[in-house]
DNA sequence: GCCTAATGTCTACACTGTAGGTACATTCAC
DNA sequence: GTGAATGTACCTACAGTGTAGACATTAGGC
């Protein structure tokens, strides 16, 4: 699969770098999830000692994690930034969505990872897509101090949208109708009344429709806020 | 500190109960990190063999988190719901926002904690601000089927919303501002123009008014939505 | 040739979650 | 009371984990 045939001469295994190892890291965690990414494993699955990603690749899982959570942001494609701003946020919001969905298990790590890590010391790519959405504000007709406030919206529920789809979805439908009723019948009807009328419109969920509906609200609040001033 | 001295014979370590033990977890989680969070460590603080506690309070670690996840949002307080809908939705965000930021080594166990457990399965204290929230939209002229979008957009942005403000937040602001300005002078002013010139607003962060611009915005998105139909 | 620096490999330590067994205590039926 | 049954506590053991440190091997420069 992997195996970049380096052309130097040591190849038997096939010179490791830190781009190599980091894909397979996330080849592991989206496979197998995040708990069975461990360095041992990671060695095991390029057939190295696990001591030897040490040295090449990273300092400690910490960072192998870290890397996996960049490498996933850099799948994120650009746009061209022609049309209105209201589309492109559309557009950025879809995107993000679509990368989140491939990698499902590294979502956690998007999340919280940056988690103390202050904003200054984060890598580029992960400051990229802020760059380019104050722009896209700003342009727009925000004043900068604003697009700021706005971007934080606007991200956040982006990020809330995934988190939530991501609890919606469930690998096989048919057995998650047969939890989802078994449990909202379990739930007393005087307590919780309007959840277990809710029952067949929880089961069909449309992601994509729900994150454009909550954007649509978004916008309308956004549109409403640029006009009054 | 906990030793509810339970006044049957064998009182030598104070009764062990399942109360008792999500209560330390918590209180290690909050004080250590997610990452102290141990079987072995939490016997230790509790003076008890670690294999008790699966006698007692649960069947694996994972229990003990899904256990730590409840008791937070147990700390929620609950409302009167005779003001408008805005105001309890507001409410209801702030209150969120002060226990997540009481305990914020536990949000990344809130925001992907019930990740692949159906909805139906969840403990029904997880399930009951869906319940309020549902009934206060629909009180407020949502159909029910609206309501339940509403609810994710507003839930996904509150979510979103305290992520992003742990990510602001740093222990030491003096600390932060240094390494904010270290970090956005390390970025090429070519391709970071409107990040760097925002450095001084990065800096006074508010979160609760941030949370209430937010909010503002997606009600003032829903009121235009509830009035167009 | 040899020297230096980089790379690969192995061992070892201090941890982790938790299955299984054993010794003790308490409780209940009679 | 006695005996059985049940619950509790504790220990040991196993298969993992991250990673520091020492050692062997190799590559490159001269």
């Amino acid at each position: 699969m992997e195996h970049a045939g380096n052309g130097r001469q040591k190849a038997r295994p096939g010179r490791l770098d830190r781009g190599i190892v980091m894909r397979a890291a996330l080849n592991l965690v989206d496979e197998h999830g995040l708990e069975a990414l461990s360095m041992r494993r990671l060695g095991q699955v390029l057939k190295r000692d696990p001591m030897a990603l040490y040295r090449h690749a990273a300092a400690g899982r910490k960072e192998v994690l870290a890397g996996i959570a960049e490498l996933v942001l850099d799948e994120l494609q650009p746009f061209a930034d022609d049309t209105h701003w209201q589309t492109q946020l559309r557009r950025i919001a879809h995107e993000l969505r679509r990368v989140c969905l491939l990698h499902p298990n590294v979502v956690p790590l998007l999340v919280t990872g940056p988690l103390s890590t202050p904003l200054g010391l984060r890598p580029a790519g992960t400051l990229k897509p802020l760059e380019q959405i104050l722009g896209i504000l700003i342009r727009a007709g925000f004043g900068p101090a604003d697009a700021l406030h706005v971007y934080r919206t606007f991200y956040g529920f982006l990020y809330g949208h995934i988190l939530n789809e991501l609890q919606e979805y469930v690998a096989d439908p048919e057995e998650n109708e047969a939890l989802l009723r078994l449990g909202l019948y379990r739930l007393p009807l005087r307590d919780f009344p309007h959840l277990r009328r809710l029952a067949p419109e929880l089961l069909d969920y449309d992601g994509s429709e729900e994150l454009d509906q909550g954007i649509s609200i978004l916008l309308a609040g956004l549109g409403q806020q640029l006009s009054h001033r």
